[in-house]
DNA sequence: GACTATATTGCCGGATAGTGCAGGAATAGC
DNA sequence: GCTATTCCTGCACTATCCGGCAATATAGTC
């Protein structure tokens, strides 16, 4: 193989998987270790990927998705990790956007197969770079406030899907109205993504457990399973326990 | 075997596999080494190929696979001023994506009212930073390399839509070839993108024009207007402008 | 046909690029 | 602290490149 070809390489592989390791890339290519160095420094002194001992880091990934700002960021990593327990092989998965959605699809396991519904400009960024999800975008016009996809084109193709699993990204809940958000047209978005799904999830940090919203997405009991960055048995899920809905 | 005959057999060759070595040619054709580096070197000059250590490269494989990160970005600012004045308040406008689409996304004047639909992620992130324009995002699958909409419904979405303008990040654009591409449901999607627009808008940088790839887009006449970064006077531009398109 | 100018090709020798290997330095993880 | 990788440097070996040269083929001219 040329040495461009194998640069080229390297880079479509940093910008599947976001990084590399020396290590794997000598095994798939076939050449030594010292070459896949050498080739892995130039393309940094070119500014095309950042070289970390060991291996490679894609630069976009770095730069385009820093988490930095993202506000309770270790809980909402705690949460994703759970999550990605609740997805098996072969899922058709729905999901809305935000920030906790964006953790989940980074700490997707990469030998997981499956397919991922969303509407979130956000979320499909980050489905993509996964190398075994197929991604699949609900079109029609894109929110501002939450760069996602609303309107009854939408809500149409939504009901179309049965989706094995609904993963929601959750503004508000509270024992008594449910789930509750508090833009319309997102609102409606939600609701279809419920109905159409076996099983709806709800993700959230606990410091928006017992907080309300103006317009109700649904009840508890469309609701099957919880998910926050606490332990099971914190004394705060306990209401939320006697519900009947499953917390992880 | 003649010298032309010998360089159609290398071209070919390389369209075919996106590489050639030295001496797997020389082999091939029965000339010496020497031979074959020598057309390489010649072809390499009129920019047909790329010539590396050892044998060439196709230059729409080094082009598609460099474009990682932001290549002639200057360029591709110069060419989003451009395209700017082709839209006007109230338009239906199409694009596809692509990092030249993206610097156009940039330029968008603030108080410009329009309604832009893409199945691009990049450009639908772009889109949405704008106060004044309304974003439609057209779904189904993504394509993981390209990070655009593709597939039947995509296509049957974009045939409903009767855009006013479609803009095309074009990958590669040659006078008898028209403008081409390399994977097969990206030229479907920009296929359909064509057909249902009163006018359409080739964007690319000049090192890309006089090259092609596999697959054909479409030819030239289906094209309204081009715009590179290069003024509209510009040698380079003579023959297309023969053609009766318009250069900006 | 004879001659000349030019293009094309193959070959040679020195220069250069690319690769793998060895050994010591640097680094990460415990 | 220690150990195991990983990194870097220098070196050797090979493939490739480049320039010049000679042989041959081609085209045009008288």
């Amino acid at each position: 193989m040329l040495k461009q070809e194998r640069q080229s390489f390297i880079l479509r592989e940093i910008n599947l998987h976001n990084r590399v390791l020396c290590s794997d890339l000598c095994g798939q290519i076939n050449v030594s270790e010292d070459t896949i160095r050498r080739d892995l420094n130039e393309l940094a002194d070119e500014g095309k990927l950042i070289k970390v001992h060991g291996g490679a880091l894609s630069k976009s990934f770095h730069i385009s998705n820093n988490s930095s700002n993202v506000y309770s960021l270790d809980e909402k990593k705690t949460i994703a990790r759970k999550v990605c327990n609740l997805i098996e092989d072969g899922m058709f998965v729905l999901t809305t956007g935000g920030t906790t959605i964006t953790e989940m699809a980074k700490a997707l396991p990469t030998e997981l197969r499956a397919t991922f519904f969303t509407g979130s400009l956000q979320a499909a960024r980050e489905y993509v770079h996964h190398p075994n999800i197929e991604v699949i975008f609900i079109g029609d016009r894109i929110s501002k406030s939450s760069q996602l996809t609303v309107g009854g084109e939408a809500i149409s193709r939504i009901k179309q899907i049965k989706a094995d699993l609904c993963i929601l990204g959750t503004n508000a809940v509270d024992i008594e109205h449910g789930i509750t958000d508090n833009d319309w047209e997102v609102v409606q978005v939600k609701k279809a993504m419920i109905e159409t799904s076996k099983k709806v999830v709800s993700l959230t940090i606990s410091e928006k457990l017992f907080s309300t919203q103006r317009l109700q997405v649904c009840t508890l009991d469309k609701v099957d399973v919880l998910i926050t960055e606490l332990l099971p048995d914190d004394e705060k899920l306990k209401p939320f326990i006697n519900t009947g809905l499953t917390i992880l």
